[in-house]
DNA sequence: ACGCCTCTGTGACAAAAGTCACTGTGACAG
DNA sequence: CTGTCACAGTGACTTTTGTCACAGAGGCGT
């Protein structure tokens, strides 16, 4: 792998440089999958992840099986969660899912431990990193306790074109289930978009268009 | 206010005692009456808010004045919250009210991010309390996600019985704003939970009994 | 070509929640 | 005592969402 120091000054440019190098000697580094499972509910979690290519979806899951999703990580983001739960060695909950191949690096939780206090760059990427995700928690729980299920489609195409683009590739059961509804009412719903022109609408992808 | 040290000593017992002696200098005292709202949505934050006494409800707010209650925090607790918008000067998204007279410490956001670095045990109150409020968050969340209306009043009326204890003082109407929704539908099945044995209904309060 | 499977569309119905309209009732001021 | 007002209860109705049943359409292996 000989592009991850390139892909750490791309995307963690704001970390210091002697803390890049001491990234890559004490963490492991792992290529996923698209649809591989990073971080699943109920796991321990001995490890912070850090996004260096790809993208990943955070979900939660209940248990009955029905999930939601949270937010997305994309290059340079790290897992907020895992570094809280790993602070207590924990158990996770919530789940991580590459949605594309990605590349992760996985800290030892002592370490990051000690990089607090020792890299002063690193601390202020933990804290931004807490505030960020608590934000888009935060919307995520507006969109789901204000909004009727209509919005929160709107917000929830909105949110994947942002990491995506304007070609989705979703299947109207995915959807649902990442909304926590029924295919059937997602269908209905993506319908009433098609005709009003926001979107078209074919076989396990979607078209965006005019969206505000 | 002689009895500032006896508090924070009681209820910041993790805290180093030259930490503690920092905090009295630093901060301004401030006594909240009943009702009373210390943040609210949209403010500028410019200190971290610690909680020496009563009890405080922090909740959401939209654009339409819907709200619904995020969390309590109690006596020894501090809003995440405040110190992550602090440490950008950020506006705060979220509301705080006082639910019994209460006494917080306003400490001024630079002073906090001093403190991160000199005093260890500051450092390791403030990770624990992002922990601490993502967790109650996801919690919240869950429950908005997954639950229906009636299995949400239970968690709810769970939530309050453990900061309040077995007599709530609440109206049918203040529990349908905090669950946003509407009165109507709270009389209903609070009625059902009476019907069921689990509570008593009064007016201006319910009497909890046997709630799992 | 054929069967098979997944994805999609749709009508009919059921359940949950919200809304409207109205009644009753306790508390309290004057 | 009485008028007023916030709080509480309830029936009837609407809207939203979920469920069931089924049909068509595209892709894919054999």
């Amino acid at each position: 792998m000989s592009h991850l120091p390139a892909l750490l000054q791309q995307h963690f440019p704001h970390l210091e440089p002697a803390l890049r190098d001491e990234l890559l000697q004490k963490s492991t580094h792992r290529q996923l999958q698209e649809g591989e499972v990073v971080v699943r509910t109920g796991q321990f979690l001995r490890s912070s992840v850090l996004l260096l290519s790809g993208l990943l979806k955070v979900y939660r899951e209940d248990e009955e099986g029905n999930e939601f999703l949270m937010y997305f990580l994309e290059p340079g983001d790290a897992c907020a969660l895992s570094m809280l739960c790993a602070a207590r060695e924990e158990q996770s909950a919530i789940s991580a899912q590459a949605v594309t191949p990605a590349q992760v690096l996985l800290v030892p939780l002592p370490v990051t431990e000690r990089w607090l206090t020792q890299y002063p760059s690193w601390h202020a990427f933990v804290i931004g990193t807490y505030r960020q995700r608590f934000e888009e928690l935060l919307q995520t729980l507006d969109a789901v306790a204000f909004k009727s299920l209509d919005e929160r489609l709107l917000f929830y195409l909105k949110r994947h074109r942002q990491v995506q683009g304007d070609h989705l590739k979703l299947s109207h059961q995915q959807i649902a289930q990442e909304l926590n509804s029924s295919r059937e009412v997602i269908s209905r719903l993506l319908k009433k978009l098609e005709q009003r022109g926001v979107l078209t609408l074919h076989r396990n992808f979607i078209e965006l268009h005019g969206l505000a």
